[in-house]
DNA sequence: TGGAAAAGTTTCCTAAAAGAAACTTTTTGT
DNA sequence: ACAAAAAGTTTCTTTTAGGAAACTTTTCCA
């Protein structure tokens, strides 16, 4: 049961500053369990592990266990033994969603909603779903010369952009222009004046995310 | 031009304070050193910080001058009373950018970072930004049968699934498993159980952001 | 300037983590 | 069902972190 994708989990969580009265309750974190998880997840036993990790086995039970607090030496050598990604050691494992089992939302090719612009072809996809956190779509870049901008795109959030097909240059205001071709990607906070302009003789497709 | 996608101006409140601290240091991560930056971007005495933390100030010095190796418990105290974010602490502080503009970080095809998992082959893009609010990668399916997982994969925040190529069956808790072909997507709820299979031939390529 | 107060460092002690090895439980093969 | 082996836990010792207070450095203002 690989628990998930490790090295990510709730990243942005993590910006809630409690600010409250530090002697409060510093640790229900299970962190013990966690590692567990994972190890168990990756088939491997504490020897195993131990290995892997340079820490003793017995060290490790007992981390597992909940018995010690590790040190940071430790939980680095935990992290880059087992492939595990920080954020998940730190966050919370958030209790189970109300009943309400979860959401989804399925976009086939080409059936996403439609959104025309002077520039750019968008192709909404996961419509269906409403308050999410990211908002994702292809466009196809009908641009291909910066003068059909009149000025730099920026807006609020942050954007990640994954090129699909054809090339694009990707323009930013604080960088020199880039071209970026079929499977490469940028990642950019959206404050930033930001255009794209298809390369490609036919126009490119990009896939974008924003949060 | 557009003051920005309009299509997305409404779904788009929410926004972290990612706060700035300073820049600067090295690549070898030296928390010491992170965790100074960021008490002094708040303008905090070790004294401050000490009662926000509920650390002794004496300790905090030493963490600082990396004379000790924090245990977990006090790194969480570190967190909870700064109000840091766990990635601020193990990644490296940004680039300052020219400007002192927007971040940008642009990953080639292939030139990701490299997450290998007993069932996924995962290549994080992006990986020079912290502080991220959504975290890309592209993955290798691996696995041909449901039977390689144990259990569901099942974490906090959201995931939207885009197919690149092959073909996958998406499993989720709560839906029947529904077969995707490249250019399919998916956005989903992580707490709801899910798990990739490929289905083609070749192992299916998939691009995940998560938030 | 001088000197007091604030900020930061070091020392010293105790409390706790890390490792080695003994011990217990679980798994496996016949 | 019974060893034997593997996996995991606990004990014991050594090492190191964490806190109180002494000590040093820096700041700031009469």
């Amino acid at each position: 049961m690989p628990d998930k994708p490790s090295f990510l989990k709730e990243e942005q969580q993590f910006f809630s500053v409690t600010r409250d009265n530090a002697e409060a309750s510093v640790e229900p974190l299970e962190l013990g369990k966690r590692v567990r998880e994972i190890r168990l997840s990756q088939n491997l036993t504490l020897e195993e592990a131990s290995k892997l990790t340079g820490l003793a086995r017995s060290t490790l039970s007992k981390i597992e266990n909940e018995q010690i607090s590790p040190t940071f030496t430790a939980v680095n050598k935990l992290v880059k033994g087992l492939g595990i990604d920080i954020p998940q050691l730190f966050t919370q494992p958030k209790k189970k969603s109300p009943a309400s089992g979860g959401r989804r939302d399925i976009t086939r090719r080409g059936e996403g909603k439609p959104h025309p612009t002077p520039t750019y072809e968008h192709e909404l996809l996961a419509t269906q779903l409403s308050s999410k956190k990211m908002i994702p779509f292809k466009t196809t870049v009908r641009t291909h010369s910066w003068d059909e901008y009149q000025d730099w795109i920026r807006h609020d959030g942050e954007e990640f952009l994954y090129v699909l097909s054809g090339s694009i240059m990707f323009y930013t205001e604080f960088y020199e222009p880039i071209e970026l071709v079929a499977g490469d990607s940028a990642y950019y906070d959206c404050e930033m004046g930001h255009a794209l302009v298809s390369t490609s003789k036919k126009d490119a497709e990009v896939l974008w995310v924003t949060a």
